[in-house]
DNA sequence: CAGGAACTTGCGTTATTGCGCAAGTGGTGA
DNA sequence: TCACCACTTGCGCAATAACGCAAGTTCCTG
């Protein structure tokens, strides 16, 4: 069926979309590199990349709905890792790319 | 000397964040999945896509100035093609995270 | 149970972005 | 030269995103 077809294409760009779109700020792209040496706090990844703790929640968040990254919790303590290989792939092309 | 470290890798990632902010919409994306085909003009690409040319014009413009497309002229049609491999390496991975 | 630490969420403001539309530019052919 | 075609650019508007700040939630400790 071909509308749904398109809705189908539709909805996978729309995906898509959204991992650009995570990946289209500097802060959020600090945090993957950060995370590329392995799993951190909230608190750490804000004083790596240099925001407030609120702040990077909200990047953490928008990282986490496009599915770039994966939490676990331990005690009051949250720990965020790189959800998949291919993120980083597809963060380092992307670096590569922009060199 | 870590300030210029530190600048360079600043200015690094804001070139990465310029690309994506160019994969941050389905419509851009669906010009690149056209051009994964071959090179094809901006009225072309505006019908495949389903918007106005002047829209179109300023997507692309978006996609040309971030490095990931290029353009040949023809008389007074210009053709649009992808710039390097590497972008249709990071489209695939990234539909390949939304899928 | 009170206090505090670690995050998340809501809100208001400011800055970007996407779009349609109108106007401008450059090339082509009568 | 004049009209036309293909495309780009400028402008105004509506929607979205980023940030700081305040308030809320969850969990641990005393």
């Amino acid at each position: 069926m071909v509308t749904a077809q398109h809705a189908n294409n539709d909805a996978a760009r729309q995906r898509a979309a959204v991992i650009g779109r995570a990946l289209a700020d500097p802060k959020r792209l600090c945090v993957l590199e950060t995370l590329a040496g392995g799993e951190f706090s909230v608190s750490e990844l804000s004083a790596s990349v240099g925001c407030h703790v609120p702040n990077m929640s909200q990047h953490l968040a928008v990282l986490r709905s496009a599915g770039l990254v994966s939490t676990r919790r331990d005690g009051s303590t949250v720990y965020y890792r790189i959800a998949d290989p291919r993120v980083l792939e597809a963060y380092r092309l992307i670096c590569g790319l922009a060199g």
